[in-house]
RNA sequence: CGGGACGUAGCUCAGCCCGGUAGAGCACUUGGUUUGGGACCAAGACGUCGCAGGUUCAAAUCCUGUCGUCCCGACCA
């Protein structure tokens, strides 16, 4: 390929509405280009960027068994209705009306679909297992687009959907699409971890996602040193509270003290109540799925929401506003408690967290406002509906394997694989009938990869300052060519015809640059595109008989001229071995 | 949806507070000089100052509304 027939349109300056590193070099790299915000157009070298990855993903969903399809992006919504996901998933949900007046969705995902056709087409326990996969456009209202490809409302995703007979089955199948995505990472040249995973609204019960470790990344994932345990924080769990929830009992009745303008763990603790967070417990009340809840969290620990989710089986939750607040307990945020003598209501379920189990000598809110309760005891003062691991993990704390302190990093996902179970087969009739003639709901998973977050992902983790380094796996061009004089009869310009032919016929692919420019511009440009060796061909190292060999981010090398293509045939070949894990 | 910032040339930005002929650098066109790390000189072209109202003799500048972008939060298979 010849640099002036195609299209790389690099900028010089960052462009002002991208934040993190990667955003800006696809842009300044003349990958992408905006169209509107969380829209992408692909240029050329994106869009051969994009190819790449997808293609390392077919080989190894491919070998892995999995069968490629392709459905379509416009859904009817009543397999969304039937699945009951039009309504918890609605969130997302772009939906279209035909001139009919029809309604109709663009898919976020494809459970619905693929469980309609298995439910046609997957009839005997002899079809199973199966899985499919396609990479295809999703589209997904979000609220707020951001970091390019990172989050849009337009992307393409690799979707892999598998059938099992039996739950033993599903975790086979299960573990083949995790080593398959190990691989995949590796061989994009990123250094993705699986991580336990919380299911949200997807469903299931057993998930973990890929995650590549970066500042900008949205996601926090705790984890234990020795590489024993790693988890999303909406899934994490530990030891306990570096501190122990007091347990003392000062053998005294709940007593109510006046705390004028109180309204915030920081402010009762300080002078001059000096009560700790740690004695003090938080009340927080929940919509979940239009009923109120109480829950309570010891008062320097925070609500982990996904895990009240998962817990309580609520699919809608959120905050009650601070009518409906007074409504219910007949006060303000802030004076809130669930002592059973102060509850107006005392059919509202209370959900406490188990780091208050057996709290004694505690304060909280009396349900009125500008007083506190101070002496409560949990077991004695508190009637609690049922408890559960509900706070949110904090650095330090103690690793449930090991006993050593846990970290946080903040991270990208990008893949998720989901033991699903036969949530959408039992919804949407795909059964088939066992040896025995009995009929079941075949037993699915889903795998998910973000193809363009991926590749947003690699750029993240491999650039420096002079622009992007690509793995060689993935880059638009291996080899980027770079005779110094373009002249047409000049020696430099008629050896890189040549040495670019020799490497083309080798399968190594190449981007000549015969541009007309000044040296500095080409060296500038190849560097912040990334391709990961460049090949200089200058009269004055030709004149002494020499190619110069310039991997990205390394060190040059002189190779003789009749050497030069066996140099980078050798160069490449180990490069991408290298990757090949 | 809440909070904040910003919309001026293709890009990065100044001008706005204090109203009075729309600017710089880069990119682009032409000519010349250069030619191993984003060259230099000269000439040139490029704008309904996001949009709509309002105030005013006069609005990029002040006011109101609106649309869009980015960030934080909420939310997020």
């Amino acid at each position: 390929m010849l640099w002036s027939q195609t299209f790389i349109p690099t900028l010089k300056e960052t462009p002002a509405d991208a934040e993190i590193v990667s955003h800006q070099l696809l842009l300044r790299a003349g990958l992408v280009r905006k169209l509107t915000g969380g829209l992408y157009t692909f240029l050329p070298l994106g869009l051969k960027v994009l190819r790449k990855i997808e293609q390392i993903i077919r080989e190894e969903m491919n070998r892995a068994g999995g069968i490629e399809v392709l459905m379509p992006a416009l859904q009817p919504i009543d397999i969304w209705q039937q699945s009951g996901r039009y309504e918890t998933a609605s969130g997302v949900l772009f939906k279209v009306r035909d001139s009919a007046r029809k309604d109709w969705v663009l898919g976020p995902t494809h459970e619905e679909v693929i469980t309609s056709l298995a439910a046609n087409e997957l009839n005997s326990y002899r079809q199973l297992p199966k899985n499919f996969y396609q990479i295809q456009t999703k589209f997904r209202d979000e609220i707020r687009p951001r970091f390019g490809l990172m989050r849009a409302k337009e992307f393409l995703m690799k979707d892999a959907y598998s059938f099992d007979a039996t739950d033993a089955g599903a975790m086979t199948s299960y573990h083949k699409m995790y080593d398959a995505y190990t691989r995949i990472f590796a061989r994009c040249g990123l250094q993705a971890f699986p991580v336990e995973a919380d299911t949200g609204v997807i469903g299931g019960n057993y998930s973990h996602e890929f995650m590549v470790p970066a500042e900008t990344g949205e996601n926090d994932v705790v984890y234990c040193e020795s590489g024993k345990y790693a988890a999303n924080i909406e899934k994490a769990i530990s030891r306990g509270p570096a501190e122990a929830t007091p347990s003392e009992s000062t053998g005294v009745a709940p007593e109510k003290v006046a705390t004028p303008g109180v309204v915030t763990i920081e402010a009762l603790a300080a002078s001059p109540y000096g009560v700790s967070a740690r004695h003090q417990i938080k009340t927080l009340v929940f919509v979940a799925d239009s009923k109120p809840i109480l829950v309570l969290i010891r008062g320097d620990d925070s609500l982990n929401e996904a895990k009240l989710m998962a817990k309580t089986g609520a699919v809608q939750v959120r905050q009650a506003t601070a009518d409906e607040i007074v409504d219910l307990l007949g006060a303000r945020p802030g004076s809130l408690g669930a002592v059973s003598a102060t509850l107006k209501t005392p059919a509202v379920p209370v959900y406490a967290d188990e780091a208050l189990r057996g709290a004694r000598g505690m304060t909280t809110g009396a349900n009125e406002d500008g007083f506190h309760l101070r002496h409560v005891e949990v077991d004695r003062d508190l009637k609690v509906t049922a408890w559960y691991d509900l706070r949110t993990v904090k650095v330090g704390e103690l690793c449930v394997e090991t006993q050593q302190p846990l970290k946080i990093r903040r991270a990208i996902e990008v893949g998720h694989v989901f033991k699903l179970g036969t949530k959408y087969s039992e919804k949407l009739n795909a059964t088939f009938l066992s040896e025995d003639g009995s009929r079941h709901p075949a037993v699915m998973g889903c795998y998910g990869i973000g193809v363009t977050r991926t590749l947003q992902a690699v750029i993240e983790q491999c650039n420096d300052k002079d622009g992007i380094r690509w793995p060689v796996s993935v880059a638009p061009f291996t080899v980027c060519i770079t005779p110094l004089t373009v002249a047409p009869e000049s020696q430099p310009m008629t050896l890189a015809r040549e040495l670019a032919a020799t490497l083309e016929a080798a399968g190594i692919e190449v981007i000549l640059d015969d541009r007309d420019e000044r040296p500095g511009v080409k060296f500038k440009d190849s560097e912040l595109v990334g391709f990961p060796l460049r090949v200089n061909l200058g009269e004055k190292s030709l004149a002494k008989g020499e190619i110069e060999l310039k991997p990205r981010g390394g060190t040059m090398r002189m190779v003789p001229i009749a050497d030069a293509a066996a140099e980078v045939i050798a160069w490449v070949r180990a490069e991408s071995a290298r990757l090949q894990g």
